[in-house]
DNA sequence: TCAATATACTTGAATAATCAATTACATTGA
DNA sequence: TCAATGTAATTGATTATTCAAGTATATTGA
C-alpha cells in the first residue's frame, strides 16, 4: 500500500500540505460510504442527515436558516435549496418568527423526530465503520482545525 | 463558543457521528479557505491543484487518467471533466499508451511543473493556516482512517 | 479462435453547491 | 422621521460532481 507515492521526487517529512491532501482523499472516501448506506437505508443523504442532526440538537428543534447554514458549513443559498425537498416530505416544517419578518426557522416535523431516531442509528454505525481506526481521543483536536468561527448564543429579542 | 450546541437534549460523549458532522463543518470551511487563495492567486481550484501535486509526485510527473481518479478519490467521469481545462491552458498534456490503447496519461507540462512549484508554496502556507492547530504527529492516523484502498504498484507490461 | 467478459475512458442527464443579484424587512443616526 | 445601511432569505446562472449508458479495446477460457 503505497505511502505518499514513492516517485523519483525525494519524498520527505509529510508537509501541512501532503496532510490536507490525504485528509481530502479520505474525507471524500468516508463520506462516500456513509451516504450510500445512509441513501440506500433512510433515503437521505448524509447532508440532509446532518441537517435533521443540527435541528434535533437545538433548542425546541429548530434552528433560523442562516443559523443552520452556519452550523452546515453551507451557504444560506444551499440551505435553501437543500430545506426544499425536506420540507416537501414533511421531515422539516417551515416556521416564520412573529418578531422579524425577515428570518424563518427550519423545524424538525414528528416525522423527522422519528426518521432521525432510525437514521442516527445507521449513520452512527456507519461512522464508526468508516472511521474505525480513529481513536476518540482525537475528536478534540479536531475540533481546532482551523478555528472555525462557531455559532454565537442568540437569546430571544426582549 | 459553542461546544455541540447544548440545548435541552443532554449532551452525552462524543459518538463517531458527532465527529464526522464536526469533521465535515471543519473540512468545508477549511477547503473554502484554501481554495479561495489558490483560486484568487493562481487561479487554481483546490482540486485542479491537487491533480497537479499528484501527477508531480508520481513517476515521470504522469498517471493514467484511472490512477489519478483513484488519488483523488473521484470518479473517472469526475477526472475526465477535471483535466480538460487543464489541458486546454496547457499545464497537463494527453499521452496514449502504446502497449493499450485503452489507456490515456495525463502528464505534466513543463508549464505545469513552474506553476505547480508557486502554487504549492502558496497551497502550503494555506493548509498550516487553516489546520494550524493540528499537530504532525497527527497525520499517520489520518493516514489510516476508512481503511482507504491504496494504489497498487503497477509496473509497465512486458 | 473467438465469444464472453472485463477494463479505460467519454458523454448525457441529473443533482448539489456556489456566487451575484434581488427582494423584503430592520436598525441606526442625523 | 426617514434615508442610508445592514441582514435574511430566495432566485438565476454557472460549476463540479455523480450515475448510467455507450464506445473501444484487451483478456480469457471453452
Amino acid at each position: 500500500m503505497h505511502e505518499t507515492h514513492k516517485g523519483d521526487q525525494t519524498e520527505d517529512k509529510p508537509t501541512a500540505l501532503d496532510f490536507c491532501v490525504h485528509l481530502a482523499r479520505t474525507y471524500t472516501e468516508a463520506l462516500r460510504r456513509i451516504d450510500g448506506k445512509l441513501s440506500s437505508v433512510h433515503g437521505l443523504s448524509f447532508g440532509d442527515f446532518t441537517i435533521l442532526y443540527h435541528l434535533k440538537h437545538a433548542h425546541e428543534s429548530r434552528l433560523r436558516r442562516t443559523d443552520l447554514a452556519e452550523f452546515m458549513g453551507l451557504t444560506a443559498s444551499a440551505v435553501t435549496r437543500s430545506l426544499l425537498p425536506l420540507e416537501k416530505i414533511g421531515l422539516v416544517d417551515r416556521q416564520s418568527d412573529p418578531r422579524d419578518a425577515r428570518v424563518g426557522y427550519a423545524c424538525l416535523t414528528l416525522a423527522g423526530h422519528q426518521l432521525f431516531a432510525y437514521a442516527s442509528e445507521t449513520a452512527e454505525v456507519a461512522c464508526q465503520d468508516a472511521f474505525q481506526t480513529v481513536p476518540a481521543s482525537f475528536a478534540p483536536l479536531l475540533k481546532k482545525m482551523g478555528g472555525i468561527s462557531e455559532i454565537p448564543y442568540r437569546p430571544s429579542k426582549p
